[in-house]
DNA sequence: TTGTACGCGTTATCAA
DNA sequence: TTGATAACGCGTACAA
C-alpha cells in the first residue's frame, strides 16, 4: 500500500494541502516546510494516486487509440509514432483493437464518455461513423480521424493522399512512355482508400491525354493469389499491358511471381510499381518502385493535433492532407 | 458534460446509493424505484465515472503491457491476443512501448505505482530486470513476463520453449539424414532467446550422436545482408555443410537469395528450415518448414494468468513453458 | 427497501 | 505562509 499526500502530512506535521502545494511545485510554501516535505516524499517514495489526480483534475491523460487491426495492415509504424509523441507529452496510450466491428467500435468511443480517457485517434475503419458523430455531438470533441473520413460532421482529420501517390505511380510509368499500364487493386477490402487510387490513376492518365480502358483495371482482394491470377487475366485481353500499378503489397507479390513463371522479365518485359513501404515490397527482388506514405509524420501529427485539441479550446479543426513520395526502385527502369 | 449518480438521484426522488445499487444490480431495492431509475439511466445514457468507480474500489480495470518495439519482432499477434482477452474480460491495455530502454521500462512500471493500472504484462526485452524486482518488492505482484526470465525472483512467467523449437528443427533435417547442419543466428541480437537456439541445437546433435562441430555456427546480426554473406562463408570452410537452420525471417531470406545466387537448388542441393512463422517466412519460395511458435495462446495465456493474479490472491506463480511445433514445408524434401 | 454518512486521494478555494 | 473545507463521482457499512 503506497503512501499518500495524509500520510506525508502527518509526518511532517502540515495540512495535506500544503504538501500537496510542496509537491507540485505551487507558490506559498515556506522554503523549510518544502524541503522537510520533499524530503519524506522522496524517502518513501511517494507517487501521487492518478485515480485521485484525475478525479480532481477532471482529466487522465490517456487518450484511447482506435485501430482496425494490428498484425494486418501497416499500422504499427503510425502506432508507435502516436506513442512515442504521446508518451513525450505525458499521455498514455490504451490500444482499442476494433477489428473493423460496430460493437466493439461504440463500446471503445464509450471509454470517452467514461471519462477513462481525454481524447481518441480513430484509426482507418470502414465502417459507419454515425455513432461518432453522436460520440461528438454528445460534448466529445477531443477526436482525431487517421485516414477516415467523415462527411457528416467536421472533425479534425489527417489523410494520406493516396489519390496523390497513386497519379505520382501512373505519371511515372506514362513519362516512360508506357501507356496501357494495368492497374490492379485491393478494392473489395478498402473501399474508400482503394477507389481514391483509382482516381489518381485516372487522372493520371487524363492529364496526359491517354485513353482510359476499363479492361485494364482489376478490382480484387488483396491477396497473393488474386496478384497471380490477375497477370493471367491481364494478358489475356485485347490491349496488352505494358506496365503495372499494384496498390497492395500482397498483389504486387503474386504479380511478380506470375511475371516471373511467365518467363518475363521485371523491369524488361513489365515495369512494376507497388504502393507502400511495406516489408513485404521492400523485399521483394527487384527492388521495387513504389509509393511511401508519411506514416510516421501522419503519427506524430495525429498525437500532436489531438493534444493540442485537448489542451487548447480554441483549437480550431480542420483537415491536413499529407503527400506520398515516389521512391524509385530496380522494377520500372533499366 | 455527462450525467451523474447524483442528478439521477435528484431526478427520481432518492438517494445516491439507492441509484447505485440500482444500476449495479445490486439486491435491496424496490422493483419499481429500479425501473424508475434504469429509465431516466438509459434515457440520459448515464456512463459511470471510471476514474470515480476506481478510486472507490481501488481497481482500474487497466492493464500495463510493455514492449520493447511494435514493428520490429513479430509480437503484434501476441500483443492482438492479450488485448483480446483483456477486453473480453473488461479490461483495458495501456501501450508501453520501452524501446528497450531503461528509463521508460521504468517509468512506464510507475503506472503500477501509481495506482494507474492493475497490472502489467511485460514482453520479452533484454534490460537488466532489478526494477522489476523492486517493483515486486514493493508489493506489486501482478506482473507477468512473457519470453524474458527473471532469475532474482520467482514471478509468473510464459515462456516459449525456443530450445525445444531448435531441437525440433535440427532433428528433423537429421533424420532426413543430413548430418553437417550449418546454423545461422541472430545473436548479436538477442541474447538470451538465441542462446537457447543454439543449446536446442547442440542438444538434438548430441542426442543423435553427431559430433558438433564449432565452425559451423554463424553468429550474426539478424539482417538480411548477414543471411546473403553466411552462406558463402559456410560454403568455404572445410566441411561443407549440407543443410541449413536459420534463427530468423530476414537471415533466412538472404541465405536464400545467397544460395540461389550460387545456381544452388532448394531443398535439392541445400534443406532449409527457419524458425518463426513470420510474414516473411511465409512467403518465401519455396515454402519454408518451420518452427512456428504458439503465439496466440502465449497472449491469452498471458492476459489470464494476469487477470486471475489480480483477482485471486491465492493465485499461485509459476512459470508455464509453451512449446513451438514443426510446420513441413517444401523446403526440406522432395 | 431506503437514506445517511463516510471513505477513496487529490486539487482548489477561501479564510486565517 | 498555512490550514480547514469542499469538491470530484462513486461504493458501501450502517442505521432507519
Amino acid at each position: 500500500m503506497p503512501i499518500t499526500l495524509k500520510d506525508i502530512a502527518k509526518m511532517v506535521g502540515v495540512a495535506e494541502s500544503t504538501v500537496s502545494r510542496a509537491i507540485n511545485g505551487k507558490p506559498g510554501v515556506g522554503k523549510e516546510t518544502k524541503q522537510k516535505i520533499l524530503e519524506i516524499a522522496k524517502k518513501y517514495d511517494f507517487q501521487p494516486n492518478k485515480l485521485a489526480q484525475g478525479l480532481a483534475k477532471q482529466e487522465t491523460h490517456i487518450l484511447a487509440l482506435l485501430i482496425p487491426g494490428l498484425s494486418k495492415g501497416n499500422y504499427s509504424s503510425l502506432v508507435e509514432n502516436i506513442e512515442y509523441i504521446a508518451e513525450k507529452d505525458g499521455y498514455q496510450i490504451i490500444l482499442c483493437n476494433t477489428q473493423n466491428d460496430l460493437k466493439k467500435e461504440k463500446k471503445y468511443l464509450n471509454l470517452l464518455q467514461e471519462k477513462r480517457v481525454d481524447g481518441a485517434v480513430i484509426l482507418g475503419g470502414e465502417i459507419a461513423d454515425q455513432h461518432i458523430v453522436n460520440t461528438v455531438l454528445r460534448g466529445h470533441k477531443n477526436i482525431v480521424l487517421v485516414n477516415r473520413l467523415c462527411e457528416e460532421i467536421l472533425i479534425p482529420t489527417i489523410l494520406i493522399d493516396a489519390s496523390y501517390g497513386a497519379y505520382l505511380a501512373t505519371e511515372y510509368l506514362i513519362n516512360l512512355g508506357f501507356e496501357n499500364i494495368g492497374l490492379i487493386t485491393a478494392a473489395k477490402n478498402d473501399e474508400y482508400i482503394e477507389s481514391e487510387k483509382i482516381k489518381g490513376y485516372k487522372k493520371a492518365l487524363k492529364d496526359n491525354m491517354i485513353e482510359y480502358n476499363n479492361e485494364l483495371i482489376i478490382k480484387t482482394d488483396g491477396s497473393r493469389e488474386a496478384g497471380y491470377l490477375a497477370f493471367t487475366q491481364l494478358v489475356n485481353i485485347d490491349i496488352n499491358p505494358d506496365s503495372f500499378f499494384v496498390t497492395s503489397d500482397l498483389l504486387t507479390l503474386g504479380l511478380i511471381e506470375s511475371i516471373k513463371m511467365g518467363g518475363f522479365f521485371i523491369p524488361q518485359d513489365y515495369p512494376v510499381v507497388t504502393y507502400g513501404d511495406t516489408l513485404i515490397n521492400s523485399i521483394i527482388e527487384p527492388e521495387l518502385t513504389r509509393v511511401v506514405e508519411p506514416l510516421e509524420k501522419a503519427g506524430k501529427l495525429a498525437a500532436e493535433v489531438l493534444i493540442n485539441l485537448i489542451n487548447d479550446d480554441q483549437a480550431k479543426e480542420e483537415i491536413k492532407v499529407l503527400k506520398p513520395t515516389l521512391k524509385i526502385g530496380k522494377s520500372t527502369k533499366y
